[in-house]
DNA sequence: TATATACATTAACGAATTGTTAAATTTATA
DNA sequence: TATAAATTTAACAATTCGTTAATGTATATA
């Protein structure tokens, strides 16, 4: 398991490496927002450690641009604040954070607090390629097989895809497919019928299956 | 979605009941721990929110005794706690809490993260079908399957098969099934028969049987 | 058997939902 | 920056769904 931690303070950085490596994680260190950009690329961590309260660019935008990234969209992102800051929490949800600890830190709760976090994770995770029958998918690779052709689809419209074919069958309400897809944005409920033609159209199949009034759901 | 909250000051409990029931949410109470279990019992609450400083017994001893009741064992449990008790946190989640907010309490914040939590288990619920000899539904697929052949039911006329298979055999009045699948809303008798019928005529079956004066159920 | 009551059937219509297209806007890329 | 690509919105068409009303049928009971 590698863990990115972000801090501006040279002493934290020391001790939560200590104690998170003696747990046995795989540790790397960033001391601002815009190094730890550019490792995490590097590295894809499965969890961010980000103090919020940081110069030059603080934890709640390196968030919003890590969630951006493919490599680390998925990570899981843990804030630290100080308890002056409580303010931030929301904002840090909102941001995209997972969870939060607040300063001063007490290592035997914020490994605690990792364990649960990655575990909870695990859970959810599971290959990133799914094959049903003439269809392969494999969200790392943005790559979409179908009938012995690859297909190219825009991200939403692959990541749209993806998602119904994660539980084959399931129907997804709009308001599972915006909160997943979209994150939560506010978008009509027309965007997701165009995606799902475009879908239609690049696929020439008609896998995604239209329950009126449910929602949509991907079936062979 | 049921939650229900313990505390032992008053105040707390209509001001987070307010907020809550505010959210959509439906809301239980209970000013200690010995009682709340009794009603955890009864509600079978999605979420249960508890105070850790409690006399008589503690949230701790609270939610362990919670985890130990089938009722509760799947509940997810949310702990209050002081800023100056954060030793608890740690014993909580031993406890099995899922997770917890420190008092001062602010709603959106803890609504925030009560949707995160809530949001979470949905993932992890178990399947919705229901199989009765040669007839298979089930609801996360809205998928229909009949003497091997798949059937399309539109939403209402398939979440009144579906009431009906819930448990087989038993006679659903009118009102029972006006509340159920039509959500209390106001609409004539006649609407539930056209749908009976409509699901007696798309399946060719007649599982669907009329009680004369009583209502409908689902019986082979 | 007559009759009242409850249920079944049908068709029609309005409401709600989705599909499609094109244009506007945003974002990525050469 | 110019250009293309992706995303979103808006408008309207097409479709399906839900409800009701009218009428027909079965059943229990006096």
């Amino acid at each position: 398991m590698k863990i990115l931690i972000v801090d501006d303070e040279k002493d934290i950085l020391e001790f939560l490496s200590y104690n998170l490596e003696k747990e046995g994680y795989q540790v790397s260190t960033a001391s601002n927002g815009i190094l730890a950009l550019g490792i995490a690329k590097k590295i894809k961590p499965d969890l961010i450690i980000l103090d919020v309260m940081m110069p030059e660019m603080d934890g709640i935008s390196t968030c919003s641009e890590l969630r951006k990234m493919p490599e680390t969209q998925n990570s899981l992102i843990l804030f630290l604040t100080a308890r002056s800051e409580e303010y931030s929490e929301l904002a840090g949800f909102n941001a995209g954070a997972d969870d939060y600890v607040t300063k001063p830190i007490k290592p035997k709760l914020l490994i605690s607090r990792i364990k649960a976090l990655l575990k909870r994770n695990k859970n959810n995770e599971g290959s990133s390629c799914i094959k049903i029958e003439d269809i392969e998918i494999d969200k790392e690779k943005h790559y979409l097989m179908y009938k012995g052709e690859e297909i190219h689809l825009a991200r939403k419209e692959f990541n749209l895809l993806y998602y119904l074919m994660t539980i084959p069958g399931k129907v997804f309400t709009r308001e599972e497919i915006i909160s997943e897809v979209w994150n939560d944005a506010y978008v009509g409920d027309r965007t997701i019928d165009v995606h799902v033609r475009k879908i239609r159209e690049k696929t020439g199949s008609n896998y995604i299956k239209t329950i009126k009034g449910v929602g949509y759901k991907f079936d062979i």
